[in-house]
DNA sequence: GCCGGTCAAGAGCGCTGCTCTCTTTTATTT
DNA sequence: AAATAAAAGAGAGCAGCGCTCTTGACCGGC
């Protein structure tokens, strides 16, 4: 009896990950605001009524797609931080830099999903919260490790941080522990210098300022690692 | 005969600016894919069909908001850095990072427009570049107010960048006259740095983690003075 | 006083998200 | 095996959108 369930609810999760596939390719082509349910469904040789047997509304597939895209960058951030040896910490943060800027580069509509611009009228559900969080993961456990390992040597340039930010700083703290609250405000920092960088570059700001991106990124990430501590 | 002419282009660019004023009204409601020709029509108690007389299509409209907020945040940040003495150059950074947080968080979906992902299917025409820039101008002449004032001293803490970033850092140059590679390539990582921890900040990726993000923004804005090299 | 240009208005095309109803298919229960 | 319940597809339709084309009114210059 569960095996026959199972079979409908087999062809049903096919159908699901259909749509959703069908609608990356679209999103990748068009961007975000260019999907249409009714050409997923005429893709699929559908009626687009029907579509909304498996996504109740177009939000909710722009949520699928989301979480699917911030489950694709952190995966590709997990990979390239577990290809380098452990104590590289600094390797390690150079790899996740370049592993975010290349899936960036590889999708650029889907990057704009996650990190741009809110979808007007879209709220983002608890769920892709979440799933937000998983490169991040990664890149607290680098700066965590290296912390531990006493390899982190945060240059004394920067002002101590003001007591109040005490308690957002606890919060942050969660996903690299025990790291001293002038260490997490390096890596908000150097964190959001990152994805401010990619932005720039993704979104136009760099044309005809910057033509060859790739050098000077590789250059900031660099700059980035000092900076937080990292050793050269 | 030129009297009636003016006479007539006077309603016109009068009600051009109306049709821009509601839109970035709306704009401030829904944000860029809300915005709406027929919803603009209707609320000026005009025929949809009217509009296109003044704006030829929804990405013309769409162009004139943004060369209107690149112009506004561009003001802003020039009047904030004008009511810092010359010399400060440390007060006028920090009043240029607040000028644009400032003017981001009252303009969230402007902000979204100009920095944000760019709306699909429209592309930017060369006037929006140009207006582009006007913030940059005036944080690239703090910068080099600051080397020759022989004030800015950089931490020691980068690698130089690389030969091959010569020739970008050559263009970023003309905004802060004669000033080392090494400087620039440093301004663009604080520039950015600024821009993503606001994208952040206003797209929703610091929620649950960043309560108070005007303290931690301070303090970022801080470290980013002593990176550059500004004196503290 | 007519003429040519300007502009508002209206109708209409093809698209969108979404809802409702109806029919067919599939699974479960008696 | 038949009856019932649940699920899914099909189709029509609503209101909205950007945009185009045509029509009729106004208005300054010859």
């Amino acid at each position: 009896m569960s095996s026959s369930r199972t079979a409908r609810e087999r062809v049903r999760a096919e159908l699901t990950r259909e749509i959703t596939d069908i609608a990356r390719g679209q999103l990748a082509v068009d961007g975000a605001a260019g999907l249409s349910l009714r050409a997923v469904a005429r893709e699929m040789g559908m009626v687009s009524s029907a579509v909304y047997r498996y996504f109740p509304s177009r939000d909710d597939l722009l949520t699928a797609l989301i979480i699917d895209g911030y489950n694709a960058v952190g995966e590709a951030v997990e990979q390239a931080d577990a290809a380098r040896p452990r104590e590289d910490h600094t390797g390690r943060w150079l790899a996740v830099c370049h592993a975010v800027r290349g899936w960036a580069l590889a999708h650029p509509h889907e990057y704009a999903l996650l990190y741009g611009s809110p979808v007007p009228g879209y709220r983002a559900p608890a769920d892709t919260v979440a799933a937000a969080v998983r490169d991040t993961v990664v890149y607290g456990r680098i700066i965590s490790d290296a912390w531990h390992a006493g390899t982190l040597n945060p240059p004394d340039i920067c002002p101590p941080p003001p007591p109040s930010f005490a308690e957002d700083a606890a919060r942050v703290r969660e996903m690299m522990p025990e790291v001293p609250d002038d260490v997490v405000a390096r890596a908000l920092i150097v964190w959001t210098g990152l994805f401010g960088w990619i932005g720039f570059e993704l979104f136009g700001q760099f044309t005809n300022a910057i033509l060859d991106p790739g050098t000077a990124f590789d250059h900031a990430a660099h700059c980035h690692a000092r900076f937080l501590g990292l050793p050269g």
